[in-house]
DNA sequence: CGGCTTTGACCGGCGC
DNA sequence: GCGCCGGTCAAAGCCG
């Protein structure tokens, strides 16, 4: 009796053995992947500095952008859609208000388990059946920084025209006190000013204070040209990065730490 | 007066 | 099952 029973929990187990051994050997291959994009990132991160970053921020990336070049993505990311700017503001400038161009209508506040500081939920009210969310909450770490998380995708332009450029450095809808943390790569007019955080992803930073490491690298410079454009967007292009970063991304949201 | 913010209540998911 | 916590609702108040 045993034995009937037994032998087709072998073949099981076997068969599992059989699927570890796989999941290893793609979880190296995922290493390596990573290893890379990680190279990539810094060197990214280097020209980014080398050439500054505080120009017309036309536009930006997204986990969006980033995910919606992937038909299926092969590893099962779990709430990888909201993508993340950080906004300086003043210290004293207790609003939690992140100008970015789109009509935002508060619709809650709270105060989280893990920041002290509330945390303001917000609705898109530009367009009635905008789907757009955004939640800003206080860098922990520093209170100036805003963090401001978009979720789903704005079913309009903003303003309305695609020739007003959110970003504009001399447009009026900018806080003239806040600087916005993002990388232009391409232009989308139905996406917000969505700040791809590389530092979450980099191999060779730590977890803690992410937005702190951005601020650092990206506004203590004022220029971003071409250069910065087409670096990121045949970073972009590159389908490999584009895997590589976006499951990068996932496991760091996940996970504190990758490697 | 209409639209927006504030804020306490409520709800659902999740972990223990 | 219960409590915690994040997210949302909705009434009241404020402001232009």
């Amino acid at each position: 009796m045993d034995a009937i029973a037994h032998s087709p929990c072998k073949v099981e187990a076997e068969a599992l053995q059989d699927e570890l051994k796989r999941t290893r050997k793609e979880n190296e291959t995922l290493k390596v992947m990573l290893e890379v994009m990680g190279s990539k990132v810094s060197a990214l991160q280097a020209s980014v500095q080398e050439i500054g970053s505080n120009s017309p921020l036309s536009s930006s990336v997204s986990y969006y952008e980033v995910y919606g070049s992937i038909k299926k993505p092969r590893i099962e990311i779990p709430m990888v859609k909201p993508s993340q700017i950080f906004v300086r503001t003043d210290s004293n400038d207790k609003s939690l208000i992140v100008k970015d161009g789109y009509q935002w209508r508060k619709y809650g506040q709270k105060v989280t388990k893990d920041n002290p500081s509330p945390r303001a939920y917000f609705r898109c009210s530009m367009a009635p059946g905008c789907p757009v969310k955004k939640k800003v909450q206080r860098c922990a770490e520093d209170k100036s920084i805003l963090v401001a998380t978009y979720e789903g995708k704005h079913n309009h332009d903003p303003f309305g025209s695609p020739g007003h450029s959110i970003y504009s450095p001399d447009s009026s809808s900018r806080s003239s006190r806040s600087s916005i943390i993002s990388f232009p790569v391409n232009s989308n007019p139905s996406q917000p000013g969505v700040a791809l955080d590389l530092a979450l992803s980099s191999p060779t930073h730590d977890k803690e204070k992410p937005c702190q490491s951005l601020m650092e690298d990206h506004t203590s410079n004022k220029n971003c040209n071409t250069k910065a454009e087409e670096y990121l967007a045949s970073l972009t292009k590159d389908p490999s990065f584009t895997v590589a970063l976006a499951a990068a991304v996932a496991r760091s949201l996940s996970t504190p730490r990758v490697l």
